[in-house]
DNA sequence: ACTTCTCTCTACCAATTGGTAGAGGACCGT
DNA sequence: ACGGTCCTCTACCAATTGGTAGAGAGAAGT
């Protein structure tokens, strides 16, 4: 079968929101790229911003997902940095708006954080914890975790999604550049993080 | 003599594109914020957009001229490398809306792209020479410099700009709390770069 | 007194915005 | 054949959007 009308309204969604940005997107312009009508979009949803919720909750479980499936592995110290990194890569690359969304939610002015730190927050607990945890067995340089884990996720959405910093920087952006980007980023966090 | 009228629009427009963005803030918005009506911003600026170029082109000066500062003391390795994170982070402590502004004209689907990129060329033209010197030196863990620009990027103006990621995380945003990040902000960039 | 220039305003406009009301078709079980 | 539910549509709306035209106030120069 092919997928449900309401299924399409947030996968073009995800698109023009990840990459224009909630306001910038209208619902005409949503609706156009669907080639359906707006009042369409808002039998399936009450609002815009209803729209705005349901993409943000789906793409946050999309990225939960991604870090449970990963964490259950049980992998230890820097190999599992490594690990999820090259995930999120993966899926910054596939699916670029995803991150671009995360970006979107975060921005200051934004409404809704609460509604993705609510699916976020565990995740975040979790790696805190593992993180401390590394350190007390001596596997990872010392130091305060939150602050680490904040440098860390600044980094990797920050080199995973900053493609138009690397157009300006001269940094091609091919899916071999991707790759290089990723293997680059993966030594620079070896670096930072591998105890002295 | 008090603040000029254009200069009074063009702060309140960083506040306001660098906070929500620019679709999100319209003319009307950004003359009651200024107490005047929106046809005198359009007597200063053409356009909404003008107005917008205008912001960022004195955003970039602002932040071209901290470089330009900082590099013109010829400092070496990595105290040069905190010097300049340190006065970048006086910056967004000071007016987060400036960093604020250029993730938004980073984004992917932004106009004025090329405005700001004509502007910072030079800067990370010269930020790659000094990696790569340093490098040379012995005095820099060797490695791609484009990437690790590219990296030192994307980790400080995330640290600097994710303030809501930081208060989902439960991180405090209190001025200790940014000087908190700072040093720890440091201690990571020092790790990762500090030749083995 | 005169014009000229600088600045901010009122009045207005066409287009677009998010959202409502409700018609009508397709498919369902009865 | 019939009522009901699901879905997409046309028609419409008030509010807001970026932008135009031009009036009028004030200061400055002549």
């Amino acid at each position: 079968m092919a997928e449900s009308t309401r299924e399409r309204i947030l996968d073009a969604a995800l698109r023009a929101y990840g990459t224009d940005g909630f306001a910038a997107t209208s619902l005409d312009a949503l609706a156009a790229d669907l080639g359906i009508r707006k009042q369409t979009i808002l039998y399936y949803f009450p609002s815009k911003h209803a729209v705005f919720e349901a993409v943000v909750d789906r793409a946050a479980s999309d990225l939960v997902k991604v870090f449970e499936e990963e964490a259950a592995r049980g992998i230890d110290g820097l190999d599992q940095v490594e690990a999820i990194v090259k995930r999120v890569f993966r899926l910054a690359v596939r699916r670029p708006q995803l991150l671009g969304l995360i970006r979107e939610v975060t921005r200051p002015g934004s409404l809704s954080i609460d509604r993705l730190s609510a699916h976020t927050a565990p995740i975040f607990d979790r790696a805190r914890d593992f993180l401390q945890r590394e350190m007390d067995a001596g596997r990872m340089r010392p130091s305060d975790p939150e602050m680490l884990l904040l440098s860390l996720y600044s980094t990797v959405v920050g080199v995973a999604t900053e493609l138009e910093v690397q157009r300006a920087m001269g940094i091609s952006d091919s899916l071999r550049g991707a790759v290089a980007r990723r293997q680059e980023l993966i030594r620079f966090l070896r670096a930072a993080l591998e105890p002295v």
